[in-house]
Formats: structure tokens, sequence, C-alpha cells
DNA sequence: CTTCCACAGGAACCAGCGGACC
DNA sequence: GGTCCGCTGGTTCCTGTGGAAG
């Protein structure tokens, strides 16, 4: 009976709240025009880039070989969305004219490892290949000799190369660079996508010039050319007179301060349209602008500490106690405390090697932040302190049931 | 000027897993 | 069923180093 009662008035709530969400005219019109992976049509200020792209790739499409291709610039600049619109746009030519042609995109980062490149590739050419278990010279094998057999045109696009070379040095791309001298049917381009040019310093000389034969450089936006871009995007996704001028401005002012990021400013105006929703207000202010940012730093934080490894979960937890308590600890005394937690909850530690390799990842998460000291015949150590507000990170830590007891208010 | 601390971080290696292939 | 593979997440061993103390 009680249950029941209770089940009545909470559907009854949350009816009423729905009623209330669904009577309020969304001043959303298209949310999913500012996600990161929407492609618009329109890329503003990308005119010449795309120019560039489309000339260096159309030979594809003459089943000629085209010249390789190096895109470099700063994260949110538009690099990925320049590259897959074209070949969105390619992809449409080929099909009016019954050419066979394919377009693969991979994400080296996501992707990983070399293997996992090349498996994917693999798939996306419709050829099957085991997830593991394979040497990753037999997967470029079938791929070669795949591609001998169907006579088509691939168009590769690896995005973020730069994670891959660094950590795996630049094989794949040597063979992928001179992947056409392998078969005669197919004609493959490569476009490679880094977020910083020094990631060439890495590379074979021979790599290099087979894949720089043609180098796009794509520059930030400045803060008028991202309103531009953030107008465009705010009729596709906004109703009409939900975002003023001055809102406008505050973004992409804001978010110009913050390197030119068109992603990031996309990405705050959709938080802050989600604020103002929220509030129930029918244009979004520059109010909603600023608790946007924050929050989504918070969120980022909160959600990154929350879900890192139980060692690093513990080394955050030992900072934090000492952070808590203003004290600003070298490696070895983090070292030392983190020991005492993991004893504490009966938990093996790790080597003091490792730990180092762990807290060089938190600060380059962001989460941390280190600084050689050098204290003279007291040998040299590194200060850490956490760098971002440590109020999602203690309630992420908190809400781990091992590490609750540690965190104090 | 030399010494020497308290680490940083590279290199090599290892165990264990899930899986392919013959 | 034995051998090979990639990958993760470690360990062990090692060399390098800025600058205050001596």
């Amino acid at each position: 009976m009680c249950a029941n009662s209770y089940d009545l008035d909470s559907s009854k709530e949350i009816e009423k709240y729905l009623d209330s969400i669904l009577s309020k005219r969304s001043i959303f019109k298209n949310r999913d025009a500012l996600r990161p992976d929407f492609i618009p049509d329109f890329l503003p200020h990308r005119e010449n880039e795309l120019k560039r792209l489309s000339e260096i790739f159309a030979p594809l499409l003459l089943s000629s070989k085209p010249s390789n291709a190096l895109l470099f610039g700063k994260t949110g600049t538009g690099k990925t969305a320049s590259i897959k619109l074209v070949s969105k746009i390619m992809l449409q030519k080929a099909r009016e004219k019954n050419i066979n042609f394919i377009a693969s995109y991979i994400n080296c980062r996501l992707e990983g490892t070399e293997y996992r490149i090349l498996s994917s590739f693999a798939n996306s050419l419709n050829l099957q290949v085991p997830f593991t278990g394979l040497a990753t010279e037999e997967v470029l094998k079938r791929i070669t000799s795949y591609l001998q057999k169907v006579s088509t045109n691939v168009l590769l696009i690896l995005d973020e190369v730069d994670t891959l070379v660094k950590s795996y040095g630049d094989d794949v791309l040597y063979e992928l660079s001179r992947i056409n001298e392998t078969f005669s049917n197919s004609r493959l381009a490569l476009v490679v996508i880094s977020n910083d040019i020094s990631f060439k310093d890495f590379l074979d000389p021979r790599v290099l010039s087979s894949l720089s034969e043609e180098e796009v450089l794509f520059k930030p936006y400045t803060a008028e050319e991202l309103k531009d871009i953030l107008n465009a995007r705010v009729e596709l996704a906004f109703n009409e007179n939900v975002v003023s001028k001055d809102v406008l401005n505050l973004v992409a002012a804001m978010s110009a301060s913050e390197h030119g990021d068109a992603r990031r400013a996309l990405n705050l105006l959709r938080v802050a349209g989600e604020i103002a929703e929220r509030r129930g207000s029918p244009v979004i202010t520059e109010q909603d602008v600023k608790e946007a940012s924050l929050k989504i730093e918070e969120d980022q934080v909160f959600e990154i500490s929350r879900t890192l490894p139980l060692h690093s979960r513990l080394l955050l937890a030992a900072l934090l106690i000492f952070n808590q308590n203003n004290q600003v600890p070298s490696s070895g005394e983090l070292f030392t405390k983190y020991k005492s937690l993991a004893s504490n909850l009966g938990i093996q530690e790790l080597t003091y090697r490792r730990v180092s390799m762990l807290l060089n990842e938190l600060e380059m998460l962001g989460l941390i932040q280190s600084k050689v000291q050098n204290m003279g015949r007291h040998g040299r150590t590194r200060k850490m302190k956490i760098a971002t507000p440590l109020e999602p990170i203690r309630k992420a830590l908190s809400s781990d049931v091992m590490l609750a007891q540690f965190i104090t208010k």
C-alpha cells in the first residue's frame, strides 16, 4: 500500500516535471549542431584550405594517384572538419559518377596502437580482420593484397598522428606512404593530421618527404573569425533571438583568449544554452556563459578524477590531503604518504619508478602541477600541487567507498 | 671548486591475457 | 595443443643532474 502510494506520487511528480519541460518552448532548434562531431556544410574562414584540399585529392576521382598531404594546426582550427567535409563531398561525387571510392577516417589517439590503426583501416575497407592475434605485418599484407584485388580509390585520413608517432615511431607511416608501390589496381592517398608541428622531427626523412608532398597549415581563429563561426552555428542550433550579440562576443572573446579553439567555443555555447534552458529562460545571458565556463572545467576534472585507475586515485588522494593542509609536498614525501594510504587499505604499493610515471600522467591530464626545486646538498625534487579547483576532485574521490575515509570536508 | 643528495627518467625486461594459426 | 602475436601494466637497473653545503 505504502509503496503503491509512493509510486503514484512520484510518477505524478515526474509527469508534472516532464510537462513543465515540454510546455516550455526550447531555446534549441538543433542541439546537435553544437556537438564536436557535427560537420556543417559551411565552414567560415576555411575557404582557401578547402580549395587546396579538393585540388590535392581530385585526382583520386580520376583514378590517378594524388599526393599525400600533411595537415597542421592547433586543436579546434578546423582540420578535421575540413577534411571530413571534403571527403564527404568526394563520396557524393564518386557515387554520382559511379567511381569506386572509399574515405577512411581513423583517429590514432583513440585507436592507440599500430595494430588497431591497421585493423580499423582494414575494417573500413570491408576487410574483416581479428582484433588481436595477428602480427601487425600480416594485417598490412592482407590490406595490400585486398587492395590489389578489388581495385579502388582510397583516401586514408589519419588524425592526431603525433600521438602514434611519439609512442610507436613512424614504421606504420613508412609502410603506408609507400603502399602504392605494392599494388597496381588501386590508389591510396594518405592524409596525416597533427596538432603538433614538432612531430616532424620524429619522422624519418624518407617518410617526411613522402608525407609532406603537400602541406596545409591551419591557423588559430581570431576572435572576429570565431564570431562568424559562432554566428553561422547559432542559426542552426538555436531559435531566433536566443543568443544576443553581447553573449556571442563574450563567447568569442573567451575562446579566442584560449588559442582560438572553435570546438571549445561551440561547446561553451552549448553548455550555456543548457544552463539557460534549465533555468527556464528564453535567452542566454552573459552570466550563463560564465557559469558554463566554470561548469565545463569542473565537470571535466570530476570525470577525470572519478575514472582514474586505483593507484592514480590513491596518489591524488594523498596529494589532496597535503593540499588541504596547505602543504606542497616533494615527490618523495608524496610517495611516502601514498605508501601509508595503500598499506592502510591493504593494497600492494607500486615501485617509486612506476609512481613517478603515474604522476607524470596526472600532470599531462592537467590535474596536478609540479615544479622542480633544487635543494643543493639535499638533492633535487619536484614540488607537487593540485592544479585545478579542489572541490570536484574532493567530490570524485569521496564518492569512492575505499578512499572516502581519507578525505575530510 | 668539488661533492653529493634526491630524485628524474630511459632501457630492457617480464607476466599474464586474449586470441590466431597450423 | 603448441607457438606465435599485441598489449597492458608493471619491475629492475641504471645514468644524469642543479646547485647548496663543505
